[in-house]
DNA sequence: CGCGATTTGTGCACGTCTTCACAAGCGCCT
DNA sequence: AGGCGCTTGTGAAGACGTGCACAAATCGCG
């Protein structure tokens, strides 16, 4: 594959730090793969093989391998990987080696919960800004940062590079937070609003809704008691099970 | 682990519910359509055509005519699909016809927010129980419900037909919590906590990971940034930008 | 009653993701 | 030095998901 660098690409000789183009599949696991990687290197592994590695991200050995083997080689065959060296090249590819400022809108139930979350600055993130529209929240004061009220945006912005939004409002008012988060330059968004949003092209949106974990959830439920309740057309008994799905953030029956 | 149903699968015949064995990635856009569709009726709409619907639900038509498909033939030609009935499908086919009640593990930061959030009850489904290890916080009360002991799971599940538990503990309790879960019968999860679960067969465990999520965007930005700098080999400007991801919940895009 | 406008349902081709299986490479021990 | 065991990296095959494009079906209207 465009191993090196591409045949194509034009001058830029090794210049930056050579964009390899991941699989989005790939770029949803490494944050899993970092994860394992800061609990190996606090309990003081040095290396790891891919095989451990793998079950502490909960996933297939060879999945994982080739997961890795799109960013380079960083692996030693007959040892395994260097924890800090992988670690390393992971925050690297995910561009988390400058800690990003992150603005969130909206500070109601999910909003104040998301502010005292500690994992973000752990995981190099940091919140810049709590913002809302309800003028009797601004001026508290969470976690050591006062909410402004969310016309303020432009300002926010002019003082620090932000990037990344994360929408903790009703669903009535997340497109227009959107909107006011895109006129200022924002180009990745994380909705936790349950609706869909309209941004124009070169965004980013992922999302988050609760209630569809739970619905998907219940669908397997349902399906569970469905097929225990009939009494398995093949042979053996009800050791036949539902039966893998290879979703995204799935799991099922890891480990024993 | 018992990936596949064998492709020569036997008989099996559809039986009652005709469980019609739906693929994961349709599934996972079920409740988006769901949601939609709640809005449509709402707000009058009697039917609905496919391209009305997907756009409401941000996906391509064609998918959702497919996703349709595979759940029966509820549309008419020509005119499209009728609201109402499509709810009850979709609703009968996620097994939303029972409330289903959930137990939730870890009263902390996310878990008041968790415990207040009103998208539970408008989704199908009930909060039957708040449980803490913490025995300061057993007694409190938060919207309505009273904090009980982790450790009276077993009682809790004697009152209640539990099925799913949500899990909203520090990572180090989580898998203990899990464990505990799955003693009193519980065969879905919802993992909000930052680590990877073992459970047995046939238990289903969904997570959801903020840093995660951060993560993947910080990918995108750092891409982004990437390629803005070098000066685009073709020709026309900065117009050529990322391109298209499938990827399960991140829209890229939509509308203008 | 037939026709055109409209919209569903789906066959097909294509791209992406997963998994197996194994050669290539590395370190250690004799 | 040589051989052996271990582990990575990857080619190939298959499963899965997506989107186009179109035939089949339905409604409304003259």
């Amino acid at each position: 594959m465009s191993q090196h660098r591409h045949p194509g690409a034009p001058g830029r000789a090794g210049a930056v730090p050579a964009l390899p183009d991941l699989p989005e599949a790939t770029v949803a696991r490494l944050p899993e793969y970092l994860r394992a990687l800061h609990n190996l290197a606090d309990t003081g592994h040095e290396t790891v093989s891919s095989e451990e590695l793998s079950a502490a991200a909960g996933v297939n050995s060879a999945k994982l391998r080739k997961d890795l083997s799109h960013l380079g080689s960083y692996g030693t065959r007959g040892v395994g990987y260097d924890v800090a060296l992988l670690i390393e090249q992971i925050e690297n590819v995910l561009g988390l080696t400058q800690r990003r400022a992150v603005a969130l809108v909206g500070v109601g139930n999910l909003g104040h919960a998301l502010a005292g979350y500690d994992g973000f600055a752990g995981r190099g993130f940091r919140i810049a800004a709590l913002l809302d529209a309800d003028p009797s929240r601004v001026g508290e004061e969470i976690n050591g940062l006062v909410v402004r009220h969310v016309d303020e945006l432009a300002t926010v912005a002019a003082e620090e590079s932000l990037a990344i939004g994360v929408i903790a409002t009703p669903a009535a008012a997340a497109q227009q937070v959107a909107d006011q988060l895109v006129a200022v330059g924002v180009t990745s968004i994380l909705n936790f609003a349950p609706c869909v949003l309209s941004v124009p092209e070169g965004v980013d949106v992922r999302k988050v809704d609760l209630a569809i974990e739970l619905q998907i959830l219940s669908f397997h439920e349902h399906r569970k008691a469905s097929l225990t309740a009939l009494p398995a057309t093949g042979g053996s008994a009800l050791t036949a099970l539902p039966g893998g799905f290879a979703a995204t953030d799935t799991q099922e029956a890891i480990g024993t």
